[in-house]
DNA sequence: ACCTGAACACCGTTCAAGT
DNA sequence: ACCTGAACACCGTTCAAGT
């Protein structure tokens, strides 16, 4: 009688689409989007891969499912606050996000229908925005800006083939032996003199960059 | 005697890594990505899928070789140039390269095995801003901000279900039978009232994103 | 040296059949 | 209503065999 929680019980429970989903987005983070066949994945469900086409109708509507599902957990920007604290904090959460996610930021972008979180997610940011004063025009500018700028970090930084601070030296000291510093004397001295100097962390670039692209745009907001 | 070059004399050309690169860029530029089998991809060059093995040594190793050959085709910053102009020019070049094969930017950004025209394009990049007078922490600054906000837009760009200004226009009004006005109306507002108005292009906002990043350098860079 | 046929271990998806 | 077994048309890749 006691509520019984383990991996059996878990099991047994009937799929849903949620169940689905969810189990997706774990498998991807785990073991990366090319791992994630419907095959595994009903496998991990302790069911065979034909029971899932009753809950998502194809593998397509799966991704755009799992998108949508990682899309919820991106803050929205607040109504309360002050447009560049709003940007600000949206940006930093959506950026968590795709690192929690890694498969996220590129499958993000080759998809073309967006769900119900992530159009909630657009509409909120533009209404930060216009309810910041932004023009219409401005408006347009800097949500792209932002939005390209977002995505485009996030895939950069999970290409790198490291993790932190400590395994950057590792990998970097492995890769510049041998290394031609004659035919790439800029890359070498910016990962040698630089990246590779201590208190370097390339995720800091982050913060950097949207700062300067909010800085950007408080200019051209005052100045309208 | 007479020279031919018909589609028969191509087939029978030995095969080679370039030819077989070039032909897996032609198929994806022409198909997409998905569509891109090693199967498919040896039918083409009218030869068995296993002969491919004898270029490339797997797929991966020819994904990294398509991006090279891709990437061989950004315009280099040219060193006599200022640093600004020579960074709008590279910028503009790789967001046209990204447009003409779309399905570029989301690979480049997603392998881990840059080849020679990759840390050439890199080492110009830092060269060129090293040389404009930027020191080794601001030269990060703008590689990364840059490089995120290039791809990022690229791959927003192509994830658009349209192309051009007419077709803009069309897909957006089938679209919007039936858009639920009240759940996203910010979105309904900066569709109708702005990207549908004639005279909007998103892809001018490629240019206004870039010069807003630049600006913010060149501002940085005096302070200095 | 270069290409191939057959084979292996995978895929996504359909459909008729089971409970 | 929900799940499954068998099947189909695909994948990437290996390996021994052909020329």
């Amino acid at each position: 009688m006691v509520e019984q929680t383990d991996a059996k019980d878990e099991r047994r429970r009937p799929l849903s689409r949620e169940r689905v989903l969810r189990a997706a987005v774990e498998l991807a983070d785990e073991r990366g989007l090319t791992a994630l066949s419907m095959r595994k994945l009903a496998d991990r469900l302790g069911v065979e891969a034909m029971s899932l086409y009753h809950h998502v109708s194809n593998k397509d509507d799966m991704l755009d499912g799992m998108i949508d599902l990682v899309v919820e957990e991106i803050e929205l920007p607040k109504p309360g606050d002050e447009w560049r604290t709003a940007m600000r904090a949206r940006a930093v959460s959506a950026h968590d996000v795709f690192a929690r996610h890694e498969w996220a930021a590129s499958l993000m972008e080759s998809r073309t229908n967006p769900g119900h979180a992530t159009l909630r997610y657009y509409d909120a940011v533009l209404g930060c925005l216009r309810r910041g004063g932004f023009p219409m025009a401005l408006t347009a500018h800097a949500f792209s800006a932002l939005d390209a700028y977002i995505y485009g970090f996030g895939m950069q930084e999970i290409s790198l083939p490291f993790d932190g601070e400590e395994e950057v030296k590792e990998v970097a000291e492995a890769l510049l032996e041998g290394f031609p510093v004659d035919l790439y004397p800029n890359l070498y001295e910016m990962i040698v003199d630089h990246a590779l100097q201590p208190g370097y962390n390339y995720s800091d670039e982050f913060e950097f960059g949207l700062d300067l692209i909010l800085d950007g745009f408080e200019r051209l907001l005052v100045a309208e």
